[in-house]
DNA sequence: CTGGAGGATCTTTTT
DNA sequence: GATCCTCCAG
């Protein structure tokens, strides 16, 4: 940070606030929710004054030690549920939350207005002050692929070559200015070259222009244009600062800078902030978390008392030691020592494979075993690094019959069939919605294709004016052809019926209407492919999920804040999912298959990041094997298929980091694998100092010089405005001049109506159109 | 304007 | 192997 740093408000002195009696009182007594806690999930508790940053260990009582502080604060009468900010990464933690403080506090928690995620309190504050970041209080919210469609408008709009410079790429360095506090005029110069030859500022500048108009915010907008509100307007910020008497965070490590400093901001006032968290858990560094975040709290936060948890509830002392004597190997971390007092249990078991299908069916033979041995299927877990991984297992388990579900997976929202129902919602919620506009338009086919909408951008641009709007007026004119005027028209006309209908119907109904009489649901119905049954489940699904909602605003702000849609999950069934969609979850026997070197640790995260990827690696093979409650089960292949091509891969450093008292090498029959040297490693003779010599440690060296010298000076051009302001109201027009039309040619105005122009044209007859498309021809 | 064929490019993780 | 994109023929 510089020192031009807005938000450096300097350091939060150290303030002695006297305990209130009723909280001294119920210490003395000491209520019934702070029985069965240890003395330092106590400690976190009762540490009520100023800040607090607890450093949680995998399976330490976490959440349990977040919601009795929550309950405490209340109990004690210190604040009003109103008054506390507790905020989480993902929607399930803030859902577990509410419903664990009901418990516990009994009853209705509807009075915690400002539990939730980050995103969702950032939208929540930006609506009720909206205008004054230049938006409405009924903002879009963008997801990715509104984002990229958006982006990839305005690099065609420069001229910019999008095979050169994808969009997505733009997006991804837009996102980290994002995560990383930083509007388009903060951006560092030499930040913004990497992107279309130094445009990437510019376009950044364009896009967020753009969204302005469209009313969108897109994920990072939730939490920066918050940022920018509290710094623009102190006397908001003070009401909110006033507000949060005491404050709350799960997963302090995952926080990125923006988030930082989001909450330093708002407990400037108070300073009753708690942070709950694990340096060695940090695994989201490449969506912009810092871990310096939790590193630094201590400096962020002079006086702020340090709890540690380190008593584990959850796996047997083999586990922990084998992921303990791994994460030793970390050097940036604050330490801790997990011990737990369970009984022994088994060993860690490592087995090498000779390739990825054995993988699948070794561990698919260990699982049916298992369930024989009367374990339950949902108390085991497969856990991969990358998806791909778990196409093998799902294979093996459809042949099998065995009982799975992909966790995190391809998400339901994400779908193209859901996107669309959405859209149409989107649409008649809020008729200025270009992009659900566009997306659905034509879908069904309605005979709009590229040359109609073409026609209405740019009217919409030349006019400053919605693609609704655009779309009302062209219709009253003969820019089109005749039959994709009565279409565009049709459309036009059925959005303004559903729109009529949303005041007395309700949305469910509503949005089955929409469907039906939109052709959507007819559409795929009509198709013959193999995925249209399934779309169509999806599309019931859609309206089905509605009704845990009030209205239609109530579910477009959940689905757009609100990722998976919930699945009742009764059935027994084993869990397939990444490490990353582990974290947070425990189960008996936890499967760690593919420990190989360029898939685990990836090679990606080497050679982008260098030490801080491997040791971002390094904690997530960490958080794996924590998730095991009595069985964790490593294995790897020596060749594996990506790509459909073949490779022999060599075992993960991290195999030779395990701690041997802890590990059990187990030799199958058919097996190969050559891992006999397991505990002399291989690493030992290569690079005896460090850990960090690996080939992927030096690839992403010689990268980093090569990258360095890929940079070159500013070359920052002019960015055109892409949004004329003309008023669309009047015409400048008179009756009488002589007009040029590119597709009527030459005529004379004849009529005018508003901005609408009846035009005799030479060659083409009399026509209506709009003055935007035709130019002065004296 | 639509639909199909063929080509390029990828597959780390996601609120 | 899949998906997304572009191009070309109807």
């Amino acid at each position: 940070m510089s020192d031009s740093d807005p938000f450096d408000l300097g350091s939060i002195p150290e303030e002695e606030t006297a305990r209130s009696l009723s909280a001294q009182a119920s210490a003395a007594v000491r209520p019934p929710y702070l029985t069965g806690l240890n003395d330092n999930q106590r400690e976190a508790v009762e540490a009520m004054n100023g800040p607090v940053l607890v450093l949680a260990g995998a399976g330490t009582g976490k959440t349990r030690v977040l919601t009795t502080r929550l309950a405490h604060v209340l109990a004690t009468r210190n604040a009003w549920p109103s008054q506390i900010l507790a905020v989480t990464f993902t929607n399930k933690a803030a859902r577990e939350m509410q419903n664990r403080i009901g418990m516990l506090v009994g009853g209705v928690v509807e009075g915690m207005p400002w539990l939730g995620t980050f995103h969702s309190i950032g939208a929540k504050i930006l609506r009720r002050h909206a205008e004054l970041v230049g938006l409405r209080s009924d903002f879009t919210i963008l997801d990715m692929d509104d984002q990229n469609r958006l982006l990839k408008q305005l690099i065609r709009a420069d001229g910019i070559d999008e095979k050169r410079w994808p969009a997505r790429q733009l997006a991804s360095y837009i996102d980290g200015w994002k995560n990383r506090g930083l509007t388009p005029d903060k951006v560092p110069a030499g930040d913004a070259e990497h992107y279309g030859n130094g445009k990437g500022a510019t376009l950044y500048a364009a896009y967020q222009a753009r969204l302005k108009i469209l009313n969108a915010a897109d994920f990072g907008d939730l939490l920066l244009e918050c940022l920018r509100l509290f710094q623009e307007n102190p006397t908001v910020l003070a009401d909110y600062q006033e507000r949060f008497k005491y404050m709350l965070v799960d997963e302090y490590q995952d926080t990125n800078v923006a988030q930082y400093l989001w909450l330093r901001l708002l407990a400037q006032k108070h300073k009753n902030i708690c942070c709950v968290g694990d340096d060695d858990q940090s695994i989201y560094g490449w969506r912009g978390a810092e871990v310096d975040n939790i590193l630094r709290f201590e400096k962020d936060f002079p006086g702020a008392k340090v709890v540690r948890l380190e008593q584990n509830y959850r796996s047997t002392p083999h586990i922990l030691g084998a992921a303990a004597g791994l994460i030793t190997a970390n050097e940036s971390r604050l330490g801790k020592t997990l011990w737990t007092d369970l009984n022994e249990g088994e060993k860690v078991t490592l087995r090498g494979l000779w390739d990825g299908e054995e993988e699948a069916r070794v561990i698919s033979e260990d699982i049916e075993q298992l369930q024989r041995k009367g374990h339950l299927l949902r108390e085991i877990a497969i856990l991969v690094r990358a998806s791909f991984q778990m196409r093998e297992f799902e294979d093996r388990f459809i042949n099998l019959g065995l009982p799975y579900r992909v966790v995190g997976g391809p998400r339901f929202y994400e779908r193209m069939e859901v996107r669309d129902a959405n859209a149409y919602l989107r649409l008649v919620a809020q008729a200025d919605d270009d992009l659900a506009f566009e997306r659905i338009v034509n879908k069904p086919k309605r005979g709009l294709g590229d040359k109609a909408l073409q026609t209405l951008h740019q009217l919409a641009r030349a006019q400053g004016i919605s693609l609704m709007r655009a779309a009302r007026l062209v219709v009253d004119t003969e820019e089109l052809r005749q039959p994709a005027r009565r279409n565009l028209k049709a459309f036009v006309e059925m959005v303004d019926r559903w729109r009529a209908l949303v005041p007395g119907m309700g949305h469910i109904e509503l949005a089955e209407t929409i469907l039906d009489e939109s052709g959507y649901t007819e559409m795929w119905q009509n198709d013959r492919s193999a995925d249209a049954p399934g779309r169509l489940d999806n599309l019931k699904e859609v309206v089905r999920s509605m009704d845990h909602f009030e209205n239609l605003a109530g579910y477009l702000e959940h689905i757009s804040l609100v990722m998976e849609i919930e699945q009742n999950d009764t059935i027994d069934k084993v869990n397939l999912m990444t490490l990353h969609s582990s974290k947070g979850l425990e189960f008996d026997t936890v499967f760690l298959p593919g420990w190989e070197e360029g898939l685990f640790p990836h090679q990606r995260s080497l050679d982008e990041s260098g030490i801080s990827g491997l040791e971002e690696e390094r904690r997530l093979a960490y958080v794996g094997i924590t998730r095991a409650k009595k069985n964790a089960r490593i294995s790897f292949a020596s060749n594996r298929r990506i790509h459909n091509l073949w490779q022999s891969s060599i075992p993960s450093r991290f195999v030779d980091e395990l701690p041997k008292d802890h590990v059990e090498v187990i030799q199958g029959d058919t097996s190969f694998g050559n891992y006999a040297e397991f505990g002399q490693s291989r690493f030992d003779h290569e690079f005896t100092q460090s850990n960090y010599g690996g080939p992927g440690w030096q690839r992403a060296q010689a990268n980093a010089r090569a990258g360095a010298m890929k940079t070159r000076p500013p070359n920052i051009e002019a960015h055109a405005e892409l949004i004329a302001t003309s008023d669309p109201a009047a015409s400048s027009y008179e009756a009488g001049e002589r007009v040029f039309h590119q597709k009527f040619g030459y005529g004379l105005v004849a009529e005018i109506d508003g901005n609408k122009l009846t035009v005799e044209f030479e060659h083409s007859g009399r026509k209506k159109v709009i003055d935007t498309f035709v130019e002065r021809h004296d």
